[in-house]
DNA sequence: CTGTTAGCGCCTTCAA
DNA sequence: TTGAAGGCGCTAACAG
């Protein structure tokens, strides 16, 4: 069939002997109740004889909304992410729109690019993880009036809204199970200090330490990175120092996956290992197998990225029923204050 | 800055006092170098001053490209797919493509939806992870013009490009790996046949199993479903089984993970447990952890996501430059013969 | 090398 | 309840 061109509402018009405008009354959800029954009726038909479905790039050059938010993370192969990803498309696809990804590879250029190349796609809102210490580009662009969101991570010194995880509570609340069960030189493993989580992270271990009077000093802080090779690293740093910790707080999946790499070795190398207790942020089907795991502070990705999906929805809204622009001159609500939603974390027993 | 509408080429033509043609032309990289070095530079003056960038939407509009690539997969949330999807994302960005993600929720009605909202978007090509067994509205889809590409999995029946796994060699060369360690009685666990991926794979297991001289009857081959509770389920099935095998095939990672929490949950009971070996489909970092797993069959995710990539860029450039849709009247060019390509897998020790 | 000129397909007042 | 008409911002011939 149609081998022809893509039929167009003037098409649908001329063979249901209605105007053009007629047409996209019915494809709008919003006028389609301002037809009468029978002529839309009428439209349906034709539409459906010639095989019509709206043209959405046509209709968003005249709406100036393409019904598209754009996510940009620092990487997609990541589980914390892409369950975060997965509910922002459900929360999405429910309100009609479609969402586009794109890695940042950890790296702020790319970033960038990636955002101005959404920018010139007139994507309606950006939601970003951001990869690194540096948000001008994502302030200048929310100031040229695009809807943006950070999420999971803030950026320093940026006035930006943003939907993060309750960091610090919950890394002292993961610390302190530890120090209830007896354990006293606790260690913090892993953490880029740029990023935000790993700061809150660091903080909420220092503030339950300092609550039990013990110290949290160098050796037992061992930061450096955020990847399966920096946890393997510092484990490697752990296992050489002379003053071994007895449990061990991990400042997210990747360095705690790296850090049971480098004990895994010990293991199979049949040497023997201090008895480590482990407590990690971010649960995984595959948490119960690794070993020496305890506590776990498994944040809600599925919440943030819902979360998300809905505070990037509603601030859509709200900027485009601001068709006036010169209205708004001086009133910059905006500027206030950014506004930032917190979620909880769970502390689970390891094992679930 | 520019608190007022986004600029235009109209804009930028007027300060650089030259046609809008002229800033189209320097703004398209194909045209650009027709443009005088010294009027470029007053166009990209000009441009910068009043922080222009192109339209993409109008240009779309206009040159019926909308520079995108629309990915569809089962669920997002897996470590394999999201591999394919981050690497589909670098080529397609390095060709200067973008990509739009959308989670069918394992359901070929919700694929079937999002193909439509997708064909409105006017994205260039397709590349859909199928969800099920039924592919009319990918045919379909494909008849009309769309570029349109498997990927990991085939539809049976439907005359579709493909790129895929060579999953049957593998799943042959996962069983012989357990016969030349002298397991005989080894089971095929989980797998949906409506999914080529297990039907491929359960072939395999059965080639290796038969070449040997050994039975795959009923009690060995314990298919249903490729998803963590599946797996769990057909684990139960074997322990409770009278004549238990020795080792297993899992058909993929999450249906690995299901059988390997019901073991947890007996080694936790202090329950003696037969000394199965495990062979398993699909890598990832946790693979080492999970007990008495043997053997991986890791697929190339990484290569399966590219080359899909290019497949598809392919595609878009050759439908593109069919300009003439008379010409192309009886010389379907594509009807002849599905192109599938298939990606070898690599069979490793586990604990890799 | 650059400008003129028609639209791409749709939406949206304004009038009828 | 419906129709007529003027763009949205850009590109692609075709001239010059």
């Amino acid at each position: 069939m149609s081998r022809t061109q893509r039929a167009t509402v003037r098409d649908v018009a001329t063979l249901a002997g209605v105007s053009t405008a007629t047409v996209s009354r019915v494809f709008d959800p919003a006028y389609t109740h301002l037809v009468a029954q029978e002529t839309r009726e009428r439209v349906l038909a034709a539409a459906e004889q010639l095989n019509f479905s709206i043209n959405h790039v046509a209709r968003s050059l005249k709406t100036r909304a393409t019904k598209t938010v754009a996510l940009i993370a620092p990487e997609l192969a990541n589980d914390f992410f892409m369950e975060l990803i997965e509910s922002m498309d459900q929360v999405l696809e429910k309100a009609g729109y479609t969402l586009l990804v794109a890695s940042s590879s950890n790296s702020v250029a790319e970033e960038q690019k990636r955002l101005t190349l959404f920018a010139e796609r007139l994507v309606d809102g950006i939601v970003v993880i951001p990869a690194g210490a540096r948000g001008e580009h994502l302030e200048r662009m929310n100031r040229q009036g695009m809807p943006l969101l950070l999420v999971d991570r803030l950026v320093e010194g940026c006035a930006l809204d943003a939907v993060l995880s309750a960091n610090e509570d919950a890394a002292a609340a993961l610390t302190r199970a530890l120090l209830q069960d007896g354990y006293r030189r606790i260690a913090f493993v892993g953490g880029d200090i740029s990023i935000s989580t790993a700061r809150e992270r660091l903080a909420g271990y220092g503030r339950a330490m300092a609550a039990a009077g013990l110290p949290a000093d160098g050796s037992l802080v061992r930061l450096g990175g955020m990847g399966v090779a920096d946890g393997y690293m510092r484990m490697e740093e752990i296992l050489n120092s002379s003053e071994p910790p007895d449990a061990l707080v991990a400042v997210n999946l990747l360095v705690h996956l790296g850090m049971q790499k480098r004990l895994l070795e010990e293991y199979r190398k049949g040497e023997s290992v201090p008895p480590f207790a482990i407590a990690a942020f971010d649960r995984t089907d595959y948490s119960a197998f690794l070993p020496r795991c305890v506590y776990i502070a498994a944040q809600d990705a599925t919440g943030l990225g819902a979360t998300a999906a809905d505070r990037i929805l509603t601030k859509i809204k709200t900027t485009q029923s601001q068709i006036t622009p010169e209205k708004s001159r001086g009133l910059n609500v905006q500027e206030l204050e950014p506004e930032i939603v917190r979620l909880p974390v769970k502390i689970l027993p390891a094992g679930l």
